[in-house]
DNA sequence: CATAAAAACAGAATTGACTCAATTTTAGAA
DNA sequence: TTCTAAAATTGAGTCAATTCTGTTTTTATG
């Protein structure tokens, strides 16, 4: 039966959570102490380490429920996409982009990209990197959906391809949180530049105004 | 002229970086104690920090050393491109990545790359994301050389393609250096496996075996 | 309802990056 | 040479994350 304990343990964990998010807000990343959340969560600081490894893992759990969030909104589209392969990526991706914000501010997404990279090992390091291989399978998804309905040829590596546009997307995101004045209309609009050639490239012909065979 | 002090500081300089260096590599970057440092370089904990704001930036005037190279070797190849689209991108990325292990261990990357996102503003932060720039400058530089030998289309939004090529190498390359056991040919292989969707796009027609019009 | 084992908790102690006030060294004027 | 201001160096001290060790709480059992 569900224990007192167990109950108690994830009321800890919510209050921790809850507590880490306020202050991350708050007073940033390094400005969060331990003891403050602590503090805060009313738990003692022992207790914390208890539940997580290290500071970056309380930041890995808040970032896990964002971008699950993300993913699903993004399962959507990939069931259902715009009939124009332009459109549909740009629709998929502009999800990820809009939802980014929501929980996280950019100092988060920071700090989170740094604890992935620094300690890929982790608990939260290997978290992160699942997310992302997620992500890059949702737009693998998505292309070949678009090859079944015919708007893709079918003789692109549709794999490779899904990756290319993950990368592309990330690094432009990765640019963008570490810009505090950088604003996500850019980001979208500098991702379509971008993807502009690949569309041109993997599009059945007919499609693309850019690319009639009589002009 | 060149007086007393100068030719210290330089002397110093150089002695805080190579003992960094070496502890780097041996004891890993958390592991290499600044007061280890200061010893083996023979200046006390305060000098170090007169010289450099912070352990990322010793580390950061390394990677600089590394990439500075890495950016000279890659002018040879865009004054001087092998006559085949492909083949012209793998060489330049080749050398990027070829080099990228020659000072710096994959450990050295992930830290430099964590704090060149957790501190964008930082001098190293900085540093880091010109030589990025610079990195994809280069990739341009090419793309216009090859557009200019007519190998190239010349519709083709060059900038655009260049920092997608640039975005999508860096992003392999950071997946790369968080998994230890990668290795570079499959790295390599990779990239190319990308880039060939791209090379079809913009290749001018008589060129690619792969996309000849008579089979 | 006692009780021993297991799990969780608390917070003092440790550790290591970074700061700062005091001291030493250098450059150059008198 | 001697003196002084500026520049550089020093290392003990501060601060905050993480570890460690005893204590308390919960659970399961007789």
């Amino acid at each position: 039966m569900s224990g007192l304990r167990a109950r108690q343990k994830a009321d800890r964990h919510r209050r921790i959570i809850e507590a880490a998010a306020a202050l991350f807000r708050e007073a940033g990343y390094e400005g969060a102490k331990i003891e403050a959340i602590a503090a805060q969560a009313e738990v003692s600081i022992g207790t914390i380490y208890n539940y997580y490894q290290n500071k970056g893992d309380i930041l890995g759990a808040i970032v896990s429920m964002e971008v699950n969030e993300v993913l699903n909104a993004g399962r959507g589209v990939v069931a259902n996409p715009p009939a124009n392969v332009g459109d549909a990526l740009d629709t998929l991706l502009g999800i990820y982009v809009e939802h980014s914000l929501h929980y996280l501010s950019k100092e988060m997404w920071r700090q989170a990209m740094a604890i992935s990279t620094q300690l890929p090992d982790s608990p939260f390091g290997q978290a992160y990197t699942g997310l992302d291989r997620a992500l890059t399978e949702q737009i693998r998804a998505l292309v070949a959906r678009l090859q079944e309905i015919g708007l893709v040829r079918q003789d692109i590596d549709g794999p490779a391809l899904g990756e290319l546009v993950f990368n592309n997307m990330n690094m432009m995101f990765i640019e963008f949180v570490k810009r505090d004045e950088a604003k996500i209309p850019e980001l979208r609009a500098a991702i379509r530049r971008q993807n502009r050639i690949l569309v041109a490239a993997i599009v059945v012909c007919e499609e693309s105004g850019a690319d009639r065979r009589n002009p």
